[in-house]
DNA sequence: GCTCCTCGAGTTCT
DNA sequence: CTCGAGGAGC
């Protein structure tokens, strides 16, 4: 019996230390030794046998990082020495500002200085937290709440990746406290929040709070399903050890004690360096599996530091160098309702303007009710707003604390606030409609927008201004009236001169002229887009056909034609608006010859030519943009040879032409592992084809 | 019934 | 560009 306990202990041991080991190479050196079945092997096998001898199971046993039992609440904490904030510079200037006072301050004290050596790390835009070792084993962990006090969370910080249990080697102090950053990866978090949206939860609205909301779980269970990372960059108060003369050396130091350290720690040698290191960095941001918000520098040498000193609650030996904010805090102005081309009914947010993300932003959408609802945006709130990686402006959040407390919620609009005939919203849908159509005057002008856009007839100089202008003074009710324009009725109006009014004129003529595909797109029939407007050319050769078509003769379509993405939805939206007097009466006045007078030229498609064409049933994908030709010309050539030209990169995708500036489609493109072409390569495709 | 793919719609600023 | 809905395939 005795040998048996004797065995089992000796096992537990020896696959405590295994586990630990492994655990450094994968997490903290990034280099494993093994695969992840035999890691598993190895856990399963401890976590057994500590089941069977709960007595024997070691402190430092990493079969803890699955959690424990829940907690009722955290216990706060003093932290021996606080843990102060960072000066934070968003110059350059501001950068060599902090350089010239640390000389200053330096050459005090030593003549023959000439300059001083710092440490850059990325600023993780994580959760700051204390580790406390004593005796080479954790004691505890602690948020780092206000700086002087925070929340004990040892449970919870057991179950994060790269945090020992125990030290390795053994020239560590007695007594060590560990700072550093928790943080979750970028795309660990997008999947949490796939997830928690998919069951309906609580959504995280960035990785931060992400990370400090999974380190504040009560149930730490549940924090080890969390993807918790942390990376240690300096030490806090030691007793009983002697520690090396510079920061670079204690994070090496760490490093060998079995912290995890960002791999992008570097030492630069005076202060352009570290400029330099900061557009380094900032390149690199997006390449980065983790949320950073600007770099550190810091003074490498120990001793310099105690020189220098502090003011207030930071120190003046280091500074947080920020990158330009991509979030910014506003207010809301105004909720206004957007009445748009199909009626729908869009929230957009007015705010007071603020720079961020490297444009003033004074407007949001906040795209439809779900959204509305969610955010609970109200007058007067204010607001984070964000500018990503994206161009759109965004509202992210409500800071609820600095809400008024006379603020009420928005209320969703019963009536549309352009012309005033009831809302109507569809079950299950997120947007609600003005149910007026066409005679609801915001929507008579997103008509006519849509009808003179480029991928419709393009009329040059009739921009969404003119349109409103015109529809404002009573000039035109409807694209039909665009065709009896007169230059003189232009001219007389405010800002048209007598050269503009013409240039419109003969821009209109010139529109008349068409193809049949860009005329069903103009029409602006819900859910008909340029490739289903084409789609429908195709497969009705005649308007008339398309027009009187019914169900059953869609049906037959069906087995004639390629005739894709057209189903039962769009079906009865275009018998719907063919059904509808007003409609039927605009469409045969815009293609009288006495009236509108718009043409196409009757194509007739030869089938045994097109299935010569040598890039039939190729798919294309553009992105980034080309010095040689524009996209839609690119398009034009491709389509020309009888390939497709698709906006969204899957596995079907035959080619992607990345040029210059390409981004995410790009890196679809990559872990797909389709055909790339660059420029040069796509011109030199074209020629071998065009021949 | 579920999952993947594609298209349409809406949106901001320079 | 992104989101969501429609459509198709399994």
């Amino acid at each position: 019996m005795d040998t048996l306990l004797e065995n089992a202990e000796k096992r537990i041991r020896e696959l405590t230390e295994t586990i630990n080991f492994h655990n450094y190479r994968y997490y903290v050196l990034d280099e494993p030794l093994i695969d992840d079945a035999e890691y598993d092997r190895l856990m399963r096998e401890l976590q057994r046998i500590e089941k069977e001898f709960p007595q024997l199971k070691y402190p430092d046993s990493p079969s803890q990082r699955v959690g424990g039992e829940p907690l009722e609440s955290f216990r706060q904490v003093k932290h021996e020495e606080p843990m102060l904030s960072l000066n934070n510079a968003f110059t350059i200037k501001e950068v060599f500002e902090f350089d010239r006072r640390i000389k200053d301050e330096l050459k005090k004290e030593e003549d023959a200085l000439s300059s001083v050596d710092y440490i850059c790390e990325p600023k993780l835009d994580g959760v700051a937290i204390s580790l406390l070792y004593r005796d080479g084993l954790i004691e505890h962990a602690a948020t780092r709440g206000d700086g002087e006090i925070g929340e004990e969370i040892t449970a919870n910080a057991r179950t994060i990746k790269g945090i020992p249990f125990r030290l390795f080697g053994d020239d560590y102090p007695t007594l060590l406290e560990v700072r550093g950053e928790v943080y979750m990866p970028k795309h660990s978090f997008k999947i949490l929040n796939k997830r928690a949206k998919a069951k309906g939860e609580k959504i995280f609205v960035n990785p931060r709070n992400a990370a400090a909301g999974s380190l504040r779980l009560l149930d730490s269970k549940i924090t080890a399903k969390r993807d918790l990372f942390i990376y240690c960059y300096s030490i806090g108060s030691v007793e009983g050890g002697v520690l090396p003369s510079t920061h670079g050396e204690h994070l090496k130091k760490l490093k060998q004690w079995g912290f995890r350290i960002c791999p992008e720690v570097q030492k630069a040698q005076d202060v352009d360096a570290c400029i330099e290191y900061y557009n380094g960095i900032k390149d690199k941001r997006d390449e980065l599996s983790y949320a950073i918000d600007g770099v550190v520098y810091k003074v490498d040498e120990i001793k310099h530091r105690k020189i220098i000193g502090f003011i207030a609650k930071a120190p003046l030996w280091a500074i947080a160098h920020k990158f330009p904010a991509e979030e910014e805090i506003s207010i809301i102005e105004a909720i206004e309702f957007q009445v748009g081309r199909t009626g729908s009914l869009t929230p957009v947010a007015r705010l007071s303007p603020v720079f961020v993300g490297g444009a003033t932003i004074s407007n949001a959408s906040l795209h439809n009710m779900d959204i509305l609802q969610r955010l609970d945006v109200r007058d007067g709130d204010s607001v984070v707003v964000r500018r990503a990686g994206d161009v759109i402006p965004q509202v992210v959040s409500v800071i609820v604390e600095l809400r008024d407390q006379n603020a009420v919620p928005t209320e969703l609009p019963i009536v549309c606030p352009e012309c005033n005939s009831p809302v109507k919203r569809v079950k299950g849908e997120s947007v609600i409609r003005c149910g007026a159509g066409l005679s609801c005057k915001a929507q008579r002008k997103e008509a006519i927008k849509h009808f003179a856009s480029l991928h419709a007839l393009n009329i040059d100089g009739l921009g969404d201004k003119v349109v409103e202008q015109f529809v404002n003074v009573g000039l035109i009710e409807s694209p039909v009236d665009l065709f009896g324009l007169k230059e003189e009725q232009i001219a007389k109006l405010e800002g048209q001169g007598a050269k503009s009014a013409r240039n419109l004129i003969l821009a209109i003529n010139k529109s008349r002229h068409t193809t049949y595909s860009r005329f069903l797109y103009a029409l602006g029939i819900k859910g008909i887009g340029v490739e289903t407007a084409k789609s429908l050319s195709d497969a009705f050769a005649r308007l008339k056909e398309l027009m009187t078509a019914t169900e059953t003769d869609f049906e037959a379509k069906r087995n004639n034609y390629e005739f894709s993405n057209i189903g039962p939805v769009i079906i009865n939206n275009i018998i719907e608006f063919f059904q509808n007097d007003l409609n039927t009466k605009v469409v045969e006045a815009l293609i009288d010859p006495d009236i509108g007078g718009i043409h196409w030229d009757e194509k007739r498609i030869d089938l045994d030519q097109k299935t010569t064409l040598p890039l039939l049933g190729m798919v294309f994908v553009l992105t980034g943009s080309m010095e040689n030709m524009t996209r839609s010309q690119a398009k034009a050539h491709l389509e020309a040879l009888g390939g497709k030209v698709s906006n969204s990169v899957s596995k079907n995708t035959n080619y992607v032409i990345a040029a210059s500036g390409a981004g995410s489609k790009l890196e679809k493109a990559k872990e797909l592992k389709l055909n790339i072409l660059n420029e040069q390569e796509f011109l030199k495709f074209l020629r071998n084809h065009e021949d």
